[in-house]
DNA sequence: AAAAAGCAAGAGCAGTGCTCTCCGAATTTG
DNA sequence: CAAATTCGGAGAGCACTGCTCTTGCTTTTT
């Protein structure tokens, strides 16, 4: 039986969260304030503790959903290059690409995953798994059509369970693009390519291919389009 | 003529700067107060606005001094090594390593420098050039030694002042490794690798092996030391 | 119909950044 | 040397924050 009380719950709880990502991508998370976002769905300051348990909760709920965002937009642009039967690098780009393209869209909800973490602030458990979308992807355009190439001598170790069904040749390499890829769009986010990097668009596309190239993707005929 | 006021000023000056230092390596940026600076120096709440214009003029302060700091490691990881005669591969490891240990030593500073920006502030100009130290240092060894392998295409366009005196042609693999450096590390210190990475320290010798490649430092004898 | 649970409201605590006024002491000026 | 000025410290106060606790009222369950 679904009563009126929890119909109702349900309003005030989505009206809270999708209030919190307004004030979020409005005034970034720092500025985040729960009695705003009370005062916003109409209730009374203290009220708004019945659906949210501090700030803290609620800031990992709005982590879970930037990371969830982020990822679906690589998905369906990895997705959509597959449809349009574009190459294992042109996939690769459109990834690349969807990534820079959310987190210029969405620069609060961007500094809020990659961003330095709140002090005192563990990623609870359910972080984890929606954090791992990303890396994810690379992993499978690598898996299935990277090879090792000769680099530096022995890799070193990483958790098996991390990479599963990856050559554990390659699986450091897989991580260190990965981290290029979030390290670089950080960088024009945060502002460290000021005065230094002119096109970032095209900046992008060139370490994005110089990254295809170290985890042995196939070489195009054309070169990026 | 040197008045009791002025020494005074100083004195007080040093020791909020002193205390906010502490503050911020023991509580972090977001808690760094000012009220309790003022309270631990001595000072009631509002007398403190006589030395410190704003909350965030402080941080500005900090963050100098952070850039300043690590940048000083790096120098001094690169001297020592130079002085021990190390090869063009073994000064580039011992620059990566300072920076990963400066880090690791200095995590709230390091999260200031390299986190998430607070919203609305704009780094202000006495923080660019601090800023360059550390990415100075890579852009000298690949100066050196380094030279423009095949890459990727048509390299984008650099702001051709941020790297003068360095071959255009391997500007932008410059920034790529500087950017790979700072995120790899940002990615341990921000817990982006934990259950990813186990072994850190030999995984950022692995990155900066592959990097040393990329900006086609002379291969080594006998590897990693 | 009675009991229990759920929710909103209000007051309150301890803390924040920042401003303004006041006052005494140090410094510069005449 | 005395007067004028500057400067630092203190206190009160404003508007805000996260969070707790108690008090009522309404909905749901027994």
């Amino acid at each position: 039986m679904v009563t009126a009380r929890q119909r109702a719950r349900e309003v005030t709880e989505r009206a809270i969260l999708e209030e919190a990502r307004r004030q979020l991508a409005e005034y970034g998370a720092a500025a985040l304030s729960l009695r705003a976002v009370a005062r916003a769905v109409g209730l009374v300051s203290s009220a708004i503790y019945r659906y949210v348990s501090s700030r803290e909760e609620l800031l990992t709920r709005l982590i879970v959903e930037a990371y969830d965002a982020l990822g679906e937009q690589a998905e369906a642009a990895h997705a959509a290059a597959m449809a349009a039967g574009a190459s294992p690098r042109g996939r690769w780009r459109a990834v690349w690409r969807a990534v820079r393209t959310w987190a210029l869209a969405h620069p609060a909800e961007y500094s809020l995953i990659y961003g330095s973490p709140v002090p005192g602030y563990a990623a609870p458990v359910e972080t984890v798994a929606p954090a791992t979308r990303v890396g994810w992807l690379l992993v499978v355009i690598i898996g299935e059509h990277g090879r090792a190439i000769p680099g530096p001598g022995a890799p070193p170790v990483i958790a098996p369970t991390a990479v599963p069904g990856l050559d554990a040749a390659i699986a450091p390499a897989a991580i260190a693009v990965w981290t290029q890829l979030i390290g670089t769009v950080s960088f024009e986010l945060f502002g460290q390519y000021d005065n230094v990097v002119t096109d970032r668009a095209s900046y992008l596309d060139y370490v994005a291919e110089a990254a295809a190239d170290f985890v042995g993707l196939p070489v195009e005929d054309g070169g990026p389009a």
